[in-house]
DNA sequence: GTCTATACCCCGATAGAC
DNA sequence: GTCTATCGGGGTATAGAC
């Protein structure tokens, strides 16, 4: 928000359209170069040459590079999040750990860049605030899949947290050996959790 | 290695005593300085005025920031590996994996800026050489708790990653929430593998 | 063998000109 | 809206004091 909501009839997006297309520029060139170099190898002068523009252009689109790492942390979420839903959401309830599982795999595995964006996002970004921002949702799934027990909270929050966990590691695994087999992974992760609640 | 093996009769440790004491203090004050600010926070005058020298200093007992968290991280894995090891041994071979996860979530339990430091480094240095290091001792432990189908290898390196990443997870949960049971999630998880591989 | 002083360059951020 | 100039601070290399 280079300019905060001035003075408009419209609430939905007070942007201009230069703005949003070089916030758009400026998230492509951070994914990129914090995926490639990490956090501190990507620097403001590196996004800046990227986009064509100088360094202290970019602060004026985002008051810090924190301000624009974590941009391109949201927006790269916001695939992730949106995918994974639809894909829960289009399947029987009991299915959904499984859909879940799959989907967040598969598309992790088929964006790369996105995958190295959100570790280093995490990891540099102050506590992300609320953990159960990563795990409520999925245990909310888990919990929906087998009411019988719903009983016992903790249970579906552990189970959340360790395949959330299992998940982060195989998609790990698939950026230092490329031939990794995901897709074998998620299979197998799908089995040992239905096995475990059933 | 401030200085390597040179011309002597004693392969081991050819260090001073000052020498040590340093690298010790060094260690000490770089786990305490990633583990409360991270890797970027964790500047070497930081690091020096901890240890009541100056920066330069610290680079001549290591040449350069990234040998001495590297030192620190090899300092907190010895410690680990070192309790795991043992009470995987002290167990019979199938009871291994259990002994795994519940002494390795334990340890990091009581040592949360371990936890934190093992993170920092992995995260910050350079793709950690060979993945392989981090999942094939469990994968090992895996196969001989269960010869029988030791035939598809695939499946105990599945394991062993999806273990892997669990285990991080609880641990990193608890970093977030003291409150945090990681011995309860330990035993869900020894639930989870052992009802898998069964 | 141990350490200090100094200087270099890159980074993130700010101020002000155009 | 974008630039140049500048500042403080970080990691690193070197020279040399003790």
């Amino acid at each position: 928000m280079a300019r905060d909501a001035s003075r408009g009839v419209r609430p939905p997006t007070e942007l201009t359209l230069t703005e949003r297309a070089r916030r758009s520029q400026l998230i492509a060139a951070t994914i990129d170069l914090v995926a490639e170099r990490g956090y501190a190898g990507a620097s403001l002068a590196g996004i800046a040459q990227n986009a064509g523009i100088t360094k202290a252009a970019v602060l004026y689109h985002f008051p810090s590079k924190a301000h624009l790492v974590r941009a391109a942390y949201e927006h790269v979420i916001d695939a992730l999040v949106q995918e994974v839903a639809g894909a829960v959401e289009s399947v029987e309830v009991g299915d959904g750990p499984a859909a879940y599982i799959r989907s967040m795999i598969s598309h992790l595995h088929e964006h790369p860049h996105h995958t190295r964006m959100i570790i280093e996002a995490m990891t540099h970004d102050e506590g992300d605030g609320d953990s159960a921002e990563r795990w409520r949702p999925l245990a909310d799934i888990i919990a929906a899949a087998h009411p019988v027990r719903a009983a016992d909270e903790g249970n579906a929050k552990n189970t959340a947290i360790i395949i959330g966990g299992a998940i982060n590691a195989i998609v790990a695994e698939r950026l230092q050996d490329p031939d990794y087999d995901t897709a074998a992974a998620a299979e197998q992760l799908v089995r040992m959790v239905e096995r475990s609640t059933r």
